[in-house]
DNA sequence: ATCGTTCCATACGGTCGCGTATGGCGCTAA
DNA sequence: TTAGCGCCATACGCGACCGTATGGAACGAT
């Protein structure tokens, strides 16, 4: 569940890694200092030592969310040339990870630190810019492409929303592959089949995100 | 802003309206007795003699939330006999009030309690059930009106959660409506733009839905 | 062997919120 | 007037968490 880490020394980036984990099952006032220090198997000073203070940590952790939501993802799926294959491929990116739909909304959220929201609001525009651009490579105009762009992208977190909240609501099995095709058939012009192939599991790697800054 | 009462005495619907009203602002774990005392004007002695405890209080503000959602929202909208307006009125409805939408949010994303969590749960089937017999009226089969009526659904939870978390990514003013006659042509079948007459520019009316209209 | 640095443990004071115990004020009924 | 009850204030102990201060073990360098 948690760092399984083999060297005997934690690093800022293990905190921030760790406290997503914490902000994905609790959300972002379950980020405590010392129930993740016990979690890590350590104790404060060892937080101390690394952080300023709560809010360093919870720095860090967005700086880690919001390079993989944006520059990671982003770059994957624009190597897909034809745009109705990308947007296909940001749907079921987006929605291959139950954990990282939990974290997005945990912190989509967390509506009393400023902080976040503005992390939050940086990476829905630029998904949003992304889902636009698709739409503008369809021909479809501005105002066409931008409309449907929010609609695809309301339909995107009202999904997460109903998957983490009322499982039950959302077909299952089989049946969930003929509604992602009517969601397809509804957001993607010219929507055929075979754009939805077989890639539903989103690795969970993490590449590698540049350690953060240590406080003197 | 909070209660003016007239009476002199507070009782256990005041004490859960303000709940509402600070869930609404500041989630779930925002409810503290202490603070909500202060904002009352009152202190700890009177919570704890209408409520046995902080968990009462929540089951109170869930039991009201959850009869404004669906059986008073329902009811009214039910009036409706045209399926195509009921639909338009239950979107209207649902994006009439910023409160509402807020605090809607804010109990989906209260994962930590198995109680709220129930009680959402319950509410999104009711509601999805309704939108599942509107589609049935329009005489879709049984699979396409499911089908329409989680997507819808999904529409509804995104565009709160765009609305909270980025407003300047949905459109505004009258671009605004635009949009959502275009959401009203992705989703209703047969849609026609006097559909949507003068229901949706409700501002601060319908802000029934929450409460907050008994007193002043 | 000594020293300094890295990384963490321990101990402490302080805040905030929960729940309890108990006292007090105003109103009504007898 | 007085007794009783509804409604609230005050005071207390408790636990969780934050941030600081300081000590200590491991380890490489000299």
């Amino acid at each position: 569940m948690t760092e399984t880490n083999n060297r005997q020394t934690l690093s800022v980036r293990d905190w921030a890694e760790a406290a997503l984990e914490v902000i994905a099952e609790k959300g972002v006032k379950g980020v405590a200092v010392e129930p993740l220090a016990r979690r890590l198997g350590v104790t404060k000073g060892s937080f101390y030592w690394h952080f300023a203070n709560r809010r360093a940590l919870l720095q860090a952790a967005l700086d880690l969310w919001e390079h993989q939501q944006t520059d990671e993802i982003l770059e994957r799926v624009a190597q897909e040339s034809d745009p109705r294959r990308r947007l296909a491929r940001v749907f079921a990116e987006a929605d291959g990870s139950r954990y990282a739909g939990r974290l997005y909304l945990a912190l989509a959220g967390a509506t009393e630190n400023t902080l976040i929201q503005s992390v939050v609001r940086r990476v829905i525009e630029r998904q949003t810019e992304f889902l636009w651009e698709c739409y503008l490579d369809l021909g479809l105009d501005r105002q066409a492409a931008r409309h449907k762009a929010v609609l695809a992208y309301s339909v995107f977190m009202g999904t997460l929303e109903l998957r983490r909240d009322a499982p039950d609501t959302l077909p299952a099995g089989e049946a969930f592959h003929d509604y992602m095709h009517f969601v397809g058939e509804a957001l993607i012009p010219g929507y055929d089949r075979s754009l939805h192939r077989r890639e539903v599991a989103a690795p969970e790697n993490v590449a590698s995100i540049g350690e953060s800054n240590r406080h003197v």
